[in-house]
DNA sequence: GCGCGAATGTTCTGGCAAAGAACAAAGTCG
DNA sequence: CGACTTTGTTCTTTGCCAGAACATTCGCGC
């Protein structure tokens, strides 16, 4: 139950039902794929005629395309629907505290280039280094494929409407524009989100065709922070002022160690990679030591997690440390939003299957009911890389999304 | 951005666009009332032609009525619209611990008769009770005019989509199909909701006309628990397993007080009434001393307010505590959510001159940014009856409500 | 008192899209 | 080879938006 918001709404014209029907076929094509017409008249409660005609419109549009006619039991062989997304290209770029990744994706998000060079923090030194490398990566890898779009991933917050970075404390970043000079210099639309929502843009856009995608979840990331991507009602939580889903500054106890925002015992003092590695180093958590401790002990997250792998007990016990705070912290998304699932994503992820039981059993003490006890976690892989897929989400997502009315 | 969700969506027919421009249209006279056919055309940028058409079809219906002609400067004089409310009735039913209120309201939820009694917590007890008090007071108060339905506010977890009270603490209810019995006992329509998410509501839709209503803010409740409906993008959140906003089962201290939940340190443990009630009379906070002692103590919330208000420094030193632990959980919720404010109802809100000072400063201490320090808190006396309120809009607010599209 | 202009409200005509029937196409099976 | 089945297209009807034309009702100036 919506309300209409009389200050800004959009009337329903002559072409409204056009608009949502054109819509609503695109997104079945996209996950029945491949389809006929006539099963698209089914699941809609259409006739096939309307549906040729809706059909031949997204055809002359180039968001559909006609494959062959496959064979069928009896009758007239159906001609089978897909949308065009192999030959529709995304750049997208992942910058993070130590290395920018840039990665070139179709529609879909299936990888066909990716690269990596240090992160450059200085927006007047990075901008020309992106073009240079975009425009070779389009020039070696595009041939005939036309780029549509540039999705920047920044671990901060972001103003998406005026493509700013608000806040973006790795890179030290306080309301800078990145995506006007990058778009000046490219000519290419660019579109600027915050990380933790960016994977959660993935999951809810590039999700596998015929997996079900919930309207309510969390994409937790962990990294050398902690955030989360928000999805309520299908839609992504942002809030007021682009800070919603800070997840990683909830208190976990009052008197905990001092974190980065100047709070005690947050969520991110325990459970970040800078706080695991720390533990692992068998050092108090601070943001100063952690910041001067890390580069020179040469030690990385992804090592200390194979370290546990492989069996060493001083890093699984770290870890273990580590998946106990995040139960907590999961604990209290779970009572708040009562999610229909939550992914994890971050290097620590490789150990998922030593860190569930101690996660799971964490959430089971401190969940109201049992129901909510049994929300599914679900990690995901960093070899996988939500971001860059968030990326290319970022442009592609807005072809499908639905019309806005009333 | 929303997704379409190709497992249930409604496809746009030919009448989609008038359904779409009847409910905009119904919207801007309610939030513009007293409104002309023209102002109509202008706001909505159609034609006049148009206006008079769908504001027929709503005269047909109903939903508004046309009034009198007025002056203007020049030309023929404009005749106004308003919603039909005044003769379109609502029974609000507020089940609390001890009482029960039962308020008959119009479609505005301006009240027409209020009644309460000693909650009877038996259903079987309870549905004819309601039946009796329900037919008398329609019979006393209504005259001509229609009962359209009942808001029932119960304190719990509730299925709306089924009527289902899940888990009510305060009643005992586990599973109560409360619902059923009423409706077939009054024959008419009967919707359940959650008192947070009834508040929220009623604060959506109940608003004063002009008054602008966001469309992400939390609506906290402090009474014998904590509770909070939460609206996000113009909706409201329930999640997964209609458990959304419990905000007062997350901890404040990982070695806190034990809670009813199980939990330790829990926000209600230190702000909840009990909690407040029992650091007034020097017990230490637990589920059973407060249940135990607050009965043969004779003192109530509001007795404690009071004194506090009239200077007694005991009772200020309970609710100053109160009030610094709810800062602590009101920067949860902005941390989380970033909602453009917070609504703050119960007894307590009496005194809130003198505990909004130390809200503010404990967020301030807490927030990640100056802007989302300065969050709007706004508190509702008790004295309004949200609850109630809340009751009415249940039943009111699906008239006005955007239709599902796609 | 009457004509003029201005604003509101109503009616009428045109055009576009949905709805659904009829038709064409392309296959299987007896 | 013809009956049947299923797919896809075409065509007619119907209903709503769009916008122009028209009617109504007021103030103002002569």
């Amino acid at each position: 139950m919506r309300k209409i918001n009389t200050r800004s709404f959009v009337r329903a014209t002559r072409w409204t039902p056009r608009e949502i029907n054109l819509q609503i076929v695109l997104n079945l094509v996209r996950e029945h794929e491949p389809i006929s017409r006539a099963e698209l008249a089914r699941q809609m409660k259409i006739g096939r005629g309307m549906v040729t005609y809706l059909t031949a419109e997204l055809i002359a549009q180039g968001a559909l395309y006609e494959g062959d006619t496959v064979d069928s039991p009896r009758g007239r062989r159906p001609q089978m629907l897909y949308v065009r997304t192999h030959d529709r290209l995304v750049v997208a770029i992942d910058i993070r505290f130590s290395s920018t990744f840039v990665m070139l994706t179709d529609f879909s998000g299936n990888s066909i280039a990716l690269e990596s060079f240090d992160t450059i923090a200085d927006r007047e030194a990075l901008v020309p280094e992106l073009k240079a490398r975009v425009t070779r990566m389009l020039a070696t890898h595009a041939g005939s494929r036309h780029c549509e779009g540039i999705g920047l991933v920044v671990p901060g917050m972001v103003d998406v409407s005026t493509g700013q970075v608000l806040n973006a404390p790795q890179l030290g970043w306080r309301n800078v524009d990145i995506r006007g000079p990058l778009e000046a210099a490219l000519g290419i639309p660019v579109h600027v989100e915050n990380a933790p929502i960016a994977c959660a843009l993935a999951r809810m856009w590039l999700g596998q065709p015929g997996a079900t995608v919930p309207t309510d979840f969390v994409y937790v990331t962990v990294s050398d922070g902690i955030g989360a991507g928000v999805v309520v009602n299908g839609q992504v939580v942002r809030g007021q002022t682009n800070s919603a889903g800070e997840f990683g500054h909830v208190p976990l106890t009052a008197d905990g160690p001092t974190c980065l925002c100047g709070g005690h015992g947050c969520l991110e003092v325990y459970t970040s990679n800078l706080a695991t590695l720390c533990r692992y180093l068998g050092q108090d958590f601070s943001p100063e030591t952690a910041r001067a401790l890390l580069p020179s002990s040469g030690v990385t997250i992804a090592e200390v997690v194979s370290r546990a792998i492989a069996g060493e007990e001083r890093a699984m016990a770290a870890l273990q440390d580590t998946a106990r705070h995040l139960g907590a912290g999961l604990a209290v998304m779970i009572k708040t939003l009562s999610p229909s699932q939550i992914i994890v994503g971050g290097e620590i992820t490789e150990a998922w299957d030593q860190l569930e039981p101690t996660i799971r059993s964490v959430i089971g003490e401190r969940s109201l009911t049992d129901l909510a006890a049994a929300t599914p976690i679900v990690p995901e892989l960093a070899s996988a890389y939500p971001r860059l897929r968030g990326g290319a989400a970022l442009v592609s997502a807005p072809l499908f999304a639905a019309p806005r009315i009333a």
